[in-house]
RNA sequence: GGCCAGAUAGCUCAGUCGGUAGAGCAGAGGACUGAAAAUCCUCGUGUCCCUGGUUCGAUUCCAGGUCUGGCCA
């Protein structure tokens, strides 16, 4: 038994676009401190262009971790990245660091603060069987299976909403216990963590000019090509990677659904309507943040970190 | 200059056999407990181009005008 520590750390969060890197990037110098990446796609080796990814020189001035830290052929969870993030954050904090945790990934950062069920993993082949069931009879047929299952569960989720439809069935034929009933019984896996959490906000109008400019700016340093390379790990159409805005779009032109202006186009809007969604999900799922501009999040972090 | 076809939501268009109109996309708001850059939910009043005519009533029919395409000169 170790004992109980409690762990120190400070997000800075943000939509994606919002700047919230190279804000980082100047306190984590100015404090001779480590950033530690929330962010679902920067942990997979080989998507660096389109995931903004910091480059060889920023990760030099100032240590970064939870980048480049797994394989496409991984599958990666919230939950795992919260284990090892607090595995950094202890390490850290024992060296007398106060790590950033810099990125855009709400759930991610939700299960580094609060945990979630100790639930045993899937089995592949329930997954599998799940997906063709799925296939075949529509998302709505399993959601009746999950009522006569679940049905708390199925009462929770919309009839439409595959993803978690999914999971629900996934951990209950893996288990035998339903999803419900694990959230609801089983312990939590939350650490003692003091993190506050920043949330840098950019006027949407200007963010939406940001994010069209930074798209072209990514295709001008050879995205393509990246992509094309992805392509090439046949990595099949339920993995992140190729689900990711941007490449998805991408991908769809390398496979001839649509000219390359049009993939840009989409792409831009599918990243838009992305930070949208990260918007909506700070301003509603993490209420006792700080939000503010880049001063306002700078004197912010400073408070913490002086002391 | 002549002829033809258009002109309806931010965009592409449907529609109203004359009773003031609706889809897709875009956009906005929201949900979110191990794929989360994912997955899903909700939201449509706009001088129906302008002016006049017919009519109880015109965005719809008629005439003229303006603009945009196409064809002919």
């Amino acid at each position: 038994m170790s004992e109980i520590k409690t762990l120190k750390a400070i997000a800075l969060m943000g939509a994606t676009g919002t700047g919230k890197s190279a804000l980082a990037m100047k306190v984590a110098q100015m404090f001779h401190t480590c950033i530690i990446a929330c962010d679902s796609m920067q942990l997979y080796r080989g998507l660096d262009i389109g995931t903004a990814k910091p480059s060889a020189e920023e990760r030099q001035a100032a240590p970064h971790f939870m980048i480049d830290c797994a394989d496409l052929s991984d599958t990666y969870s919230a939950a795992r990245w919260a284990d090892e993030a607090a595995d950094v954050i202890d390490m850290e904090n024992s060296k007398g660091n106060v790590p950033l945790v810099v990125g855009g990934t709400g759930m991610y950062l939700r299960a580094l603060l609060e945990g979630f069920a100790d639930i045993p993993a899937e089995k592949p082949e329930v997954r599998e069987q799940l997906q063709a069931l799925q296939k075949e009879h529509g998302t709505a047929h399993l959601h009746a299976m999950l009522s006569s299952v679940d049905p708390v569960m199925a009462a929770r989720l919309h009839a439409g909403d595959r993803q978690r439809i999914m999971r629900a069935l996934g951990v209950f034929q893996s288990s035998g216990k339903t999803l419900s009933d694990w959230q609801a019984e089983s312990h939590s896996t939350a650490r003692e963590i003091e993190c506050p959490v920043i949330v840098l906000e950019v006027e949407r109008g200007i963010l939406r000019n940001r994010i069209a400019e930074r798209f072209d700016a990514m295709m001008a340093a050879g995205w393509l090509d990246e992509v094309r390379w992805l392509d090439e790990q046949h990595l099949g159409e339920m993995h992140p990677a190729v689900r990711a805005v941007g490449y998805r779009q991408l991908l769809g032109h390398l496979h001839g659904e649509c000219s390359l202006q049009q993939a840009v186009r989409d792409g831009i809007t599918a990243t838009r309507r992305y930070a949208k969604r990260q918007q909506t999900w700070f301003r509603n799922q993490t209420p006792d943040a700080t939000f503010g501009e880049a001063e306002v999040c700078f004197n912010a972090v400073y408070e913490v970190l002086k002391s």
